[in-house]
DNA sequence: CGCATTGTTTACCGTATGGTCCATATTGGG
DNA sequence: CCCAATATGGACCATACGGTAAACAATGCG
């Protein structure tokens, strides 16, 4: 009935969520989208609408899948203590790894437009309130496997955890050394409250 | 010999310093610039350089300010500890106070154009390396003054302690609630490992 | 009072921007 | 084979951008 699409959407979204990931969204211009994506601005405004239009996708996309990494991890196998150290030690890693300091899109995202781009900033909020809510879980379990002490109200852990966690990609994104990330970590780590020993 | 200025450089370089944190580097425009300072592009551009050389002035000015706002809070009256804790419960109330989600310069630069930047890439690098010494200082004196526990590196948990702060910042231009931001800060100052009683 | 020197103002420049339009190409249905 | 429908690619548009230049204003010195 009509010309079939030439390019697959996601892959599309994928591209364009790298260029904005390495240059922002305002430092990106539509030439830069074009050749990351190797669609004309014909197609690309076919698709997707517009500028803004295809970053919240490209946004949607990278929240998605951070949502998605924090699950796994949290839900890999071992004790919940060992599944939360799992996930703060694979975020010290990316964050360690990132040599070109693109950072963590969704942090960018909150420092370039959270302020003045609704559309963002909800996004951005949801990915930290669902990540909240995943640590919450499992520290709850980690209490209740006597792995954490009981008597601490685990959404105020999981903060702190998410805190530190935030943390660790802020001070990375600044430049601090790769040590002072995993230092970092680790003592968070070893200062969770444990239960009284006996 | 030659006509005086009409502005204070200072002045121009702390409005310039604001519209830069309010709307980041790249989207600030020269016309924002003239209409932020009240000066004209021939004086900002002889008295400046260009754009680039204006936002590492008004960097600069940020950075200064806030090296100077982390050395009187940690030289303020009260034991180290209580310094310590003074701080960062006035990062809190900064942090939880901002409700235009302007959120640091310094984090925001960073997320910006600290990947591409090298000259904003050092300032940033350099800010972070000093509040990481004047925590570690605090920190030191802390455990001699036996409110921390000796035997923990002073420099590893001012690192810690610096996640900290930088992972509260990020929280909240993520949006987070001020119950968190706060919640949060106060169990990490809890946390802190304490001399053994006795 | 000139005059040199510097600051200020404004008009202007070339370019890059986000976005649109249209001619062309490719499909399936009649 | 033609037509409706959608996709593609590139020319095109108005505007906004960072930066420059030149005319003009204000100062101190001689």
């Amino acid at each position: 009935m009509a010309r079939p699409r030439t390019f697959d959407e996601d892959q599309v979204v994928c591209a364009a969520r790298d260029q904005f990931w390495a240059t922002g969204y305002t430092a990106t211009s539509l030439d830069d989208l074009t050749a990351a994506t190797g669609l004309g601005r014909g197609s690309l405004y076919g698709a997707f609408g517009d500028k803004h239009a295809l970053f919240l996708r490209a946004l949607d996309s990278y929240c998605d899948e951070s949502t998605a990494a924090i699950r796994a991890d949290l839900s890999a196998p071992g004790s919940p203590l060992e599944r939360l150290a799992g996930h703060v030690r694979a975020m010290v890693s990316i964050i360690a790894g990132d040599v070109d300091r693109h950072g963590c899109l969704i942090a960018k995202s909150a420092a370039e437009l959270g302020g003045a781009d609704p559309e963002v900033a909800q996004r951005v909020n949801r990915v930290v309130t669902e990540a909240h809510a995943l640590l919450t879980e499992c520290v709850g379990e980690a209490q209740r496997a006597g792995e954490l002490a009981a008597g601490h109200d685990p959404a105020r852990l999981a903060g702190l955890v998410l805190v530190v966690l935030r943390g660790l990609e802020a001070v990375g994104t600044c430049g601090a050394p790769q040590s002072m990330i995993r230092d970092a970590a680790e003592q968070a780590l070893a200062l969770l409250p444990r239960p009284a020993a006996g």
